[in-house]
DNA sequence: CGATCGGTTGAAGACCTTCAAAAGCAGTGG
DNA sequence: CCACTGCTTTTGAAGGTCTTCAACCGATCG
């Protein structure tokens, strides 16, 4: 039921966050700034190869000449700041983006005007495929926090793609995925209890947080309750509820959008027998 | 919160299905057979340039040459009987498939073997495409009726669009259109009540059947209630209540899987104003 | 300081599910 | 032809889950 990352480990570990992340009185929890990941030095060159998302984008599988080329046409020096738009539901699409570090949402907008959550998105994933049909983007993808982005204009990526089968063949893969990945919440939304589905989300960051190289047991939440809820389809009292409950139960740790899971079996227990 | 389908209208509309399911005492209630659609002659010979559903699929764009290369990849001599798998959760992938006509549902099984549908397709749509990324297939497909299928070896296609590139850019559109669609479906299931769903469902398959040239008010359910449940994230019962409320309101009528929609502006009401 | 925002907690109630029973329809065999 | 069986669908009643409404807390900010 879980969010899936058939690939492997990222191969450059980074130190955990977990460090960052410790309590002190008075501490203001505005979201962390973007977490520096290995190459994000101040005088950064966009440069595929050396990134340490090389196996959760892109690049995968290319020989190092080709990911050159994907260098030239990607633009990664796009930064965003907590609660920008990256893009608009309208806007006309010409590139899709790869976070490098930090935290999206996209979300829909209803006739009242009431923001509905359909994803959470972080490094290394792809943003904006669902515009290639229409030419337009169809959401709006908003950051959590200061983000770094790789815009790579998709004409470009399309012609690339042809002299580079490899390349074509990763972002088929890259598709695929995120398809999955749709399926998988549908079948969260469509089966499970609130519990189910709350815990699912916490054990779906924690694998995608470790698959990163953060601990998957400890992080911080980018997201408030209102839009966890609302990715969840659950009102903002249930997921507080449940929050408080998990904790009573031992079963993770919570102050404010601090979270430490402590018992992942125990979580992942949940998922199966909500009990 | 519909289905989208941005493509033009099918150049050469067919027959309404309506002549065919006048309702007669003891009429066997079996789906349909195969819809015949203009070129589905018996000594059929794979041609997607002459085939009707070519701009729902992936010739779209192509130049006439470039039509008959993707012909010698397709092979479209597979049939389907209702309830044969089209392929299994676990298979090993080496194809897609775009539906020629009939009707296929995709589900999941869950530890306990409970099925839950996750989708229904019809035809000129592309099945399989969750399998890039892992080269298996993650969900099964099974025939709700008797169907007939183009198979499209994978490996075949990523090659041919190296050298036709407006082949590659349909596919890319055609994964797309899969995502908006996935996407459509978390709303529906994150944000709508049972009535406004079920509404919603009708009104989807209202919308393919008109873009393939079929009457968009008067249609055949290929799927039991059970299934539509399954697939809407609601019980059997609410289903079967809901359209008994939706036709004492003069809104559709019912009999059996035989759906007439009376008052489209209703039922597109329904979705906006649940009451 | 008061105002505001995000989060927590309690109580009432809506919505939908579950349980249960029966009806409708199809297929089989006497 | 009818009785019987099995399956899907319908309908009613009871009950559970989650939402809504409301009050409150703590932190932040002008």
């Amino acid at each position: 039921m879980l969010k899936v990352w058939p690939l492997g480990q990222i191969r450059n570990r980074v130190p955990s966050m977990d460090g960052q992340r410790e309590k002190r009185k008075g501490e203001s929890l505005v979201p962390l700034q973007s977490i520096p990941i290995k190459v994000s030095l101040p005088h950064l060159k966009a440069s595929c190869s050396t990134c340490s998302l090389y196996e959760l984008c892109l690049p995968l599988g290319l020989k190092p000449d080709d990911v050159d080329f994907l260098d030239q046409i990607v633009n990664s020096r796009r930064k965003y700041r907590r609660g920008e738009h990256l893009y608009r539901a309208g806007d006309p699409f010409h590139a899709l983006f790869v976070i490098k570090s930090g935290f999206f949402k996209i979300f829909d907008l209803d006739a009242e005007g009431r923001e509905k959550t359909t994803g959470f998105y972080m490094a290394g994933e792809l943003l904006g495929i669902e515009a290639i049909s229409t030419n337009r983007f169809n959401y709006n993808a908003v950051a959590l926090e200061d983000c770094a982005v790789c815009e790579i204009p998709f004409c470009d990526l399309e012609k690339l793609s042809i002299t580079i089968p490899a390349l074509s063949h990763q972002f088929h893969r890259l598709m695929s995925r995120e398809i999955i990945a749709e399926q998988q919440h549908i079948l969260m939304l469509g089966t499970m209890k609130a519990i189910q589905r709350l815990a699912a989300f916490l054990l779906n960051l924690s694998q995608r947080f470790g698959a990163r190289g953060y601990s998957p047991t400890h992080f911080y939440l980018r997201m408030s309750r209102e839009e966890i809820g609302n990715y969840l389809g659950l009102s903002i009292e249930t997921i507080s509820r449940l929050l408080s409950k998990f904790q009573e139960e031992g079963i993770i740790s919570v102050h404010s959008r601090d979270i430490e899971i402590k018992n992942l079996a125990g979580l992942k227990d949940l998922v199966a027998n909500p009990a």
